[in-house]
DNA sequence: CTGCAATTTTGCAGTATCTGCACCTTCGGG
DNA sequence: CCCGAAGGTGCAGATACTGCAAAATTGCAG
């Protein structure tokens, strides 16, 4: 994973972008959204207030969204994904790429029980984060009926996967801030997919 | 099904927020999110910009949330799926449950269409919607881990089946939309749960 | 190391969202 | 017919957010 240098001006950005997200993070899940004003924000991240929304299009993104390069992240998962031997089925081939960056829920784990702290006292926190980034999705189904070999606008399946897999990681990381992050996200994830695969059998043992 | 009549307030009440409702969706879908102002909205719908904010707590609200009793809604939908005989297993039962409410969609076609345009043309919205209603997640939660018999808090799998379901509703929505809502919604969803149920298994048809 | 071009930061002015409060109207029950 | 409860409205004000142009910073070529 060579991680190309970037130019200073570049890595400057990620650092205010990273800045700006840690800082709402932490004052949020103090005080609460409504008692955190993008001033406030703008003010201990050492930044103008017009330059916090050059950054984010609004407060409740800089809660949520942790980096500046998400485009850059979704590609490198799809890259992954479409590079995985076909011997993998599709499902597992996508969880498996999606995992270099879920990963970082585990490594940065102060940050990311803040962030879901403020996500589960806020309904409107809780919409944007559960929704997945807007722009990333298309790519993402595209990526996945072109794996499979169907037509994306008409055949349920990537769509499927996809939001399904999305609805595994919500239910994962919230089951991770409820046991306060002392087990491994990862780890939930794998028993989740290992559930979901399996056609979503309850608890009881009962078959479908 | 009785449907209790309540009294006059109370239906003007639902009139209303089903008036500004269908409103907002009508406008946003005709000129998108940013050129339709709350002070629009409520001309349109002949109340005060204030009594708007009486309905709704943001303009986004107006154009997801189809309906003002929504917490009736989903008491409603619990009721029927902890009715649900044991012989049919959970997943299936929750699905039944929520069939009932899912139908408005192919009722109201024009109003829904409208609606998934707003949506998928506007990331805020795209967020708003795929966001199950915050204060009703912990209730649905809390059923399925009673008819399961697991703890809620420390069981994953709760959490999981909801998610999961919540997202395959987000892909048939989706995928019923970009049909033109030329084909049944509650099809397209029992073609979902089913592949759901399955395992997700690949089009192709290779196994996991 | 110096000047130039590109990029980023910032201030400012203006619009729109959203809230608290007080007042008024309307409805429903006795 | 009257009274209490609930909804509707106007107003004042805080905050969120945007467009624009000036100022500062940075990367680079010479």
């Amino acid at each position: 994973m060579p991680e190309p240098v970037k130019g200073l001006r570049e890595r400057k950005r990620l650092e205010t972008h990273r800045a700006l997200a840690t800082t709402a993070v932490r004052l949020v899940a103090e005080r609460g959204l409504d008692q955190v004003t993008v001033e406030d924000i703008s003010a201990a991240a050492g930044v103008s207030p017009r330059t916090f929304f050059n950054y984010f299009a609004s407060k409740e993104d800089a809660v949520v969204i942790a980096h500046a390069d998400t485009a850059e992240r979704t590609q490198r998962t799809i890259d992954k994904f479409l590079a995985t031997p076909a011997e993998v089925s599709t499902p597992r081939a996508f969880v498996d790429a999606m995992k270099e960056d879920f990963a970082q829920v585990d490594e940065n784990r102060e940050e990311w029980l803040g962030r879901m702290k403020a996500i589960q006292e806020n309904a409107t926190l809780h919409s944007r984060a559960v929704a997945m980034n807007h722009d990333n999705i298309a790519p993402l189904i595209e990526a996945i009926a072109r794996r499979t070999g169907v037509d994306p606008k008409a055949d349920l399946y990537p769509a499927l996967l996809l939001s399904t897999l999305g609805g595994a990681v919500n239910a994962v990381l919230m089951l991770w801030y409820q046991h306060d992050g002392r087990v491994s996200a990862l780890d939930l994830l794998d028993d989740a997919v290992e559930t979901l695969l399996a056609g979503l059998p309850e608890p009881g043992g009962r078959a479908r």
